[in-house]
DNA sequence: GACCAGGACCATT
DNA sequence: AATGGTCATGGT
């Protein structure tokens, strides 16, 4: 029952390395041996250890669910795989290309605000602006002596207060008015992030897409990595091009077929193995 | 310089 | 329902 600004998580198939570097988070950094980022308002660092994660805090903590929780560190791995389709050439090396590739759980807000920014944007262009948008606007967080200090993600309150100028100064260019408009929907109790949780996914999917700047793809991303819900399936250029190259003899597919492709294909985990495909194909490609 | 990036939206067929 | 143009910005 002590508390301790460091534990060990154990863990089984897990690539930490591969997990943050997928494109599903923006704001975390790697220093050295280290993975360093904000869980809930509280500065982490991350390090893969052969069964574990290290993981430092800067402030004691008396539990570590909520981070658990954040890296899905319990979850089955083996589970989810199994679930693949048999006989899926192009999805069993994607798989074996990223060993321990995981999902992350993060928060709704966060993962929404950074999916809006990143329309036609390169990851490293989202992680540019996510970065501006902290240490402009994020709450400054204690960090231990001698580490950098670091920067929550900015709430939504916070961002419904900014003029669109602000915002397109942080580098977004048009999507400004889209994360203004969303965040004072927030703000106006317009849009419950927490409220999607416990919805069937075609109504919490209809939400999201009702928010401005959000379409199908952007709704799947947040479905699927802050909600969990494991059919979510983002199409986006990559993902598309590798499916048509995969499954449909390089014809133009629309997006929408796909995901119906998806679903009944890759079956009740189609996200993982999207986030498997998505992966391979970036880290393969040239 | 041309082309593209974890797209969404609007006007036009 | 299905295409085409447009929207900023920066990397390759």
């Amino acid at each position: 029952m002590s508390s301790a600004c460091e534990t060990s998580l154990p863990v089984r198939d897990y690539n930490l390395e591969a997990t943050m570097s997928s494109g599903q988070v923006f704001a975390w950094e790697r220093v050295a041996e280290n993975w360093v980022g904000v869980v809930n308002g509280r500065w982490v660092t991350l390090r893969q250890a052969a069964e574990a994660i290290v993981v430092r805090t800067a402030e004691p903590q008396a539990e570590w669910s909520w981070l658990a929780e954040f890296l899905q560190s319990e979850l089955d791995l083996r589970a989810v795989l199994a679930t693949f389709p048999k006989g899926d050439p192009h999805l069993h090396a994607a798989v074996a290309t990223c060993h321990g590739l995981r999902l992350l759980r993060q928060d709704p807000w966060e993962c929404l605000a950074s999916f809006i920014l990143s329309s036609t944007k390169q990851i490293v262009q989202i992680q540019q602006i996510v970065r501006t948008l902290r240490e402009r606007y994020g709450e400054r967080l204690r960090a231990p002596a001698g580490q950098r200090a670091a920067f929550a993600f900015p709430t939504a309150q916070r961002l419904a207060a900014l003029t669109e100028a602000e915002l397109r100064d942080c580098k977004m260019g048009f999507r400004a008015p889209y994360l203004l408009a969303t965040a004072r929907r927030i703000v106006a109790g317009e849009f419950v992030p927490e409220a999607l949780r416990n919805l069937p996914v075609p109504e919490a999917r209809a939400r999201l897409t009702a928010l401005p700047g959000v379409g199908e793809k952007i709704a799947d991303c947040v479905l699927l990595f802050a909600y969990g819900f494991p059919t979510a399936f983002p199409v986006d250029v990559w993902v598309a091009r590798a499916l048509s190259t995969f499954y449909f003899r390089n014809r133009r597919v629309r997006p929408e077929r796909l995901r119906r492709f998806a679903d009944r294909h890759f079956g009740p985990n189609a996200g993982y193995a999207q986030q498997y495909l998505f992966h391979h194909i970036r880290t393969q490609r040239g």
